[in-house]
RNA sequence: GGAGGGAUGGCAGAGCGGUCAAAUGCACCAGACUGUAAAUCUGGCGACUUCGGUCUACGCAGGUUCAAAUCCUGCUCCCUCCA
């Protein structure tokens, strides 16, 4: 499938395109000329993390395709939470953590992938508290809730499962869809976007935007959504032993997120590059061809480029470099994470079971001792096989002592 | 308002007076094999421990008993049906 805009051409090569409420009308509308088009990210947590990336590069490309992005922030939707395709609703968050995330969010994660500013093209960034929180229940109601039907918000494949479940989906959550539909709206009267996207699960909570948008105010809106990105096995993409696999390097560590994409399933290496780096398609394809062992090449190459995307090319090359330390040469790479000891702590010797915790390679004793006993602790690559071990100056290599747990975990202890 | 059912470890779900830190599955962790992959196999999976044990846990609070996740009473929450 070829289209005649430039935006969804590259949304297609890349593997963005899931669907779409009008393919060949948006198509003409985006070569009509500069248009705008949001995705809105709620405020649950202080960062972003993997999982949101692929909003994030749908609004990159078409900020590159000469169009003007905008990221909404849910200051308002995230006082409800989303009930799509959850099991159960979410603790509700307070006003001021809501509010602390906001201000977290808009310091981090955003810039490096758009350009903010007044410009035609620059991004803009709003908050839906803005409009939502003046809303007048029954003035509301009367107005937009006319618009919708209880029978067609059943009908979403995105509540379908928690009502089959016969768990309960409160009236709070059930709003959130019209919420999000009224946001559409609303960005098309103040922005005139036209254009809301997403990942598949939002489809339901899209399109009613979409409708709305057609029913109130009598305009054409589009909905485009990306397919979301599973592993082979169906978990989804983004969550790690530690959990979530945050944008903001003072959550997860630059060369942490390296690791991340390094360490990914084969099979989803084409999909990765082609979703999560900006390298020309063709250069993907020659890494997609690689069999076997050489798969890892193309690995560090996705690993590089989408570390560089988010902590910039410096921290990709040290990243990169330790990695290639400490997995290739068996050495030490100066972005381990490290452990602060004091001396005097080390010259009389500190147990390694505290050190594994420590270091956060174990949450408790038990689980410290489990892991030297199941054979994966090594101080300077030796195996440890005594518990009650020590670790001392003794170990002492050049100004730091280098402990693991399993293969992948390493850090580096040293004097504070 | 009435009748019934339920609440167990991250989740699902057994247990229904002692042998229960609690079956089983999933998830998770480590090891082997590999390519820092997947699959597979092996071991582990409450905390502390001088490794003999000690403590905390089966919605909450009491009670019965030598002994309770299991029995009784009250409370909280959830579900189903009826009004």
């Amino acid at each position: 499938m070829t289209y005649k805009s430039d935006f969804l051409n590259i949304l297609e090569q890349r593997g963005f395109i899931h669907q779409c409420s009008d393919f060949d009308a948006l198509d003409a509308k985006l070569c009509e000329g500069i248009q705008t088009a949001y995705i809105g990210f709620d405020p649950t947590a202080q960062s972003l993390h993997v999982g949101h990336l692929t909003g994030q590069m749908m609004l990159y490309w078409f900020q590159q395709s000469g169009h003007k992005p905008i990221t909404l922030m849910g200051g308002g939707t995230g006082k409800i939470g989303d009930p799509s395709f959850k099991d159960k609703e979410r603790q509700a968050l307070t006003d001021e953590s809501i509010q602390a995330n906001i201000d977290a969010l808009e310091k981090t994660c955003f810039q490096q992938f758009l350009t903010y500013g007044d410009g035609e093209t620059d991004a803009l960034m709003v908050n839906n508290n803005d409009w939502l929180d003046e809303l007048k229940y029954l003035e509301f109601l009367r107005d937009y809730g006319r618009y919708f039907t209880v029978n067609r918000m059943l009908s979403f494949d995105s509540v379908k499962q928690r009502l089959e479940r016969e768990s309960p989906l409160s009236l709070l959550e059930f709003n959130y869809m019209v919420m999000q539909g009224f946001d559409f709206l609303e960005l098309n009267r103040r922005h005139g976007t036209i254009l809301q996207m997403g990942g598949s699960d939002q489809w339901g909570n899209i399109i009613n935007g979409v409708d709305l948008g057609h029913k109130a105010d009598r305009v054409k809106l589009f909905g485009l959504t990306a397919p979301l990105l599973t592993t082979p096995d169906g978990k989804k993409m983004g969550k790690t032993e530690g959990g979530a696999v945050w944008l903001n390097k003072e959550m997860l560590s630059p060369y942490d997120y390296y690791q991340y994409w390094r360490n990914v399933d084969d099979v989803m290496v084409g999909t990765l590059l082609r979703r999560f780096t900006t390298m020309p398609i063709s250069e993907i394809e020659k890494l997609e061809a690689l069999q076997g062992q050489e798969i890892n090449e193309a690995k560090k190459v996705l690993a590089f480029e989408a570390t560089q995307m988010c902590h910039g090319e410096a921290a990709a090359q040290e990243a990169a470099a330790t990695a290639q330390k400490v997995f290739e040469q068996g050495g030490v790479g100066g972005d381990l994470p490290t452990v602060p000891v004091s001396h005097d702590a080390l010259s009389s010797g500190i147990a390694m079971l505290d050190l594994l915790i420590e270091a956060g390679f174990a949450s408790s004793k038990g689980e410290a001792r489990r892991l030297i006993k199941g054979g994966g602790v090594r101080i300077n690559d030796k195996k440890v096989s005594d518990e009650a071990c020590t670790v001392s100056t003794d170990h002492m290599n050049g100004d730091s002592i280098k402990i693991s747990a399993s293969k992948k975990k390493h850090a580096l202890v040293k004097v504070a």
